[in-house]
DNA sequence: GCCGGACTTGACCGATCGGTCGGTGAAAAC
DNA sequence: GTTTTCACCGACCGATCGGTCAAGTCCGGC
C-alpha cells in the first residue's frame, strides 16, 4: 500500500471524494496558487467550477477547509511519495533520489504544491496548519537523516546538517517561481542538475588556492 | 553617488520623503510581508501607523502605490547595493561577495524584501510590476555575468550559467522562510556558508567512484 | 490679523467579502 | 407510493473592502 490510491487532476490523496469535490479542489488549488488565499474569493472558485457558491458550502464547511484540503492533500503524502522512491545504495545517491522525487511530486501536483508553500505561511493562527507543518517537519527530518547518513559513510564532508538540508530544499522550493513547464527541462532533470552542482561543487578540478572549506568570515556588522 | 542616500526604518531609497511617509512605508512593508497584499487592508495600515485611513490617501493615491513604493523601494537599489560591494579579485570571490551582499541587503530591508518577493508575484496585471521585474532581471544578469567570468577564468566548471544563477539565488531567496533573526547566524554568515557548499561541493575529498560531473540522467517520464 | 497650503479627520459610498437561508428536483430507500 | 436523502441553486445577510469628500487644524509668511 505504498502507491497513492487516488490521483486525479493533480489532486493527491483525496480518496473517496466525489468528482465534484475533486473538481473544486483542483480549481481552488489553481486559484490559490495564482492569486493567494486572500486574493481568491469563494465566488472565484464557484465561477471556475461553473457551480453556485452555495454548493461549495454544501461540500465544505468554509473557505479554510477547502484550503486545508488542498494544502494537506498535497503535503500529506509527500513524505511517503519520496520515501518510496529512495533506492538502496550509497547515501549520496539517496539524497539525489530525494531531490528528483520531490521534483516529480512538484511536477505532478504543481498547483497544490504552490498553494501550500506560498499562501498564508505566516498566518498568526498557526494551529490551523499544525498538521501540515508536522508533516513538513517529518519530510525535512527525513532529508537530514540522509545527509547524516552520507556524512557517517564519509561520502560528503562534515557539513552542518540542518544548513545543508536548507540549501537542498531551497533549490527545490524556489523552483515554482521560475519553472516554466513549456521549456524543455523537466523538474526532475533540474533537480538532478542541482544535485550535481551541490554535491560536486562548482569549482574547477584544476584550480587550487581558492577559498576552501574554511568557516565563513564574520559579517562586518553584528546583528542585534 | 553610489551610496544610498536615505535609509531609515528599513525603508531604502525613499529620499525626500517625510517622516510620516517613511512610517507608512515601513508599517505597510511589515504588514504586506506578514499577511500578503490582499490580506492587508488600508485600515490595517492606518491602524498600525496610528493615523486615519484618509491620511493614507493624502500621501498615496491608492493601495497599489503604497505597495509599489515598498517593493520598488526595496529592489530599486539592490543592484547598486550589491555591485558596490563586489571587490576586485578572482571571479569566484566576486560571486561570494555577491551572495554576502545580497544577504546583507535582506537583513537590512527584511520586510520590504519579503513583501516584494512574495506578494502577488504572478498577478496577471504584470504591467504594474514591470519596472520592478526589469530591475530584478538586471540583478540576475549581473550574477550571470560573474558566473560566466568565473568559467572563463577556469575557476569553476563549465556549468549551465542560468541554472547556476538560479541555484545561488534560490538559496538566498528562500532564506526568509526559515531565517530567525534571534538565532546566532547572520544572513551574511548563512550566505557565506551556502557559497562554500555550492562552490566546493559537499563531496568528501577522499571519496571517489561516486557520481561525478556527468550530465543528469533523463527522468523516467518525458515531459509533454 | 489673516491667508494659503500642508496635514489630518470622521462620515460616508458602492462593491465585494465569507457565509446562511429556504427551497427544488430527482434519485434512493422504505 | 411515500418518505428520506442529497446535490444544487438564487436571494440574501452583516461586515469589510478600497476609496471619496467636506471640513477642519496647524503653522509660517505677509
Amino acid at each position: 500500500m505504498t502507491e497513492l490510491s487516488t490521483m486525479k487532476d493533480g489532486v493527491a490523496n483525496q480518496a473517496e471524494a466525489s468528482d465534484r469535490v475533486l473538481q473544486i479542489l483542483a480549481e481552488a488549488g489553481r486559484l490559490f496558487a495564482s492569486k493567494g488565499f486572500e486574493g481568491t474569493s469563494m465566488r472565484d472558485i464557484a465561477l471556475a467550477c461553473g457551480i453556485s457558491k452555495s454548493l461549495l458550502y454544501h461540500h465544505f464547511s468554509n473557505k479554510d477547509e477547502i484550503y486545508a484540503r488542498v494544502a494537506v492533500g498535497s503535503t500529506l503524502e509527500l513524505y511517503l511519495f519520496v520515501r518510496d522512491r529512495i533506492p538502496d545504495g550509497p547515501p549520496s545517491l539517496k539524497i539525489r533520489a530525494f531531490m528528483v522525487a520531490t521534483a516529480e511530486y512538484f511536477r505532478r501536483y504543481r498547483w497544490a504544491w504552490i498553494a501550500s508553500t506560498t499562501a498564508f505561511w505566516n498566518d498568526p493562527d498557526r494551529t490551523r496548519h499544525k498538521e501540515r507543518l508536522t508533516r513538513r517537519d517529518r519530510f525535512e527530518n527525513f532529508l537530514r537523516g540522509l545527509i547524516q547518513e552520507a556524512i557517517d559513510a564519509g561520502e560528503i564532508r562534515k557539513v552542518d546538517v540542518p544548513m545543508t538540508g536548507r540549501l537542498i530544499l531551497s533549490s527545490l522550493n524556489w523552483m515554482h517561481r521560475w519553472y516554466n513547464p513549456n521549456k524543455s527541462a523537466t523538474p526532475e532533470q533540474i533537480a538532478a542538475t542541482f544535485f550535481d552542482m551541490i554535491f560536486n561543487g562548482l569549482r574547477s578540478g584544476e584550480m587550487i588556492g581558492l577559498p576552501g572549506a574554511e568557516p565563513p568570515r564574520a559579517s562586518r556588522r553584528k546583528s542585534r
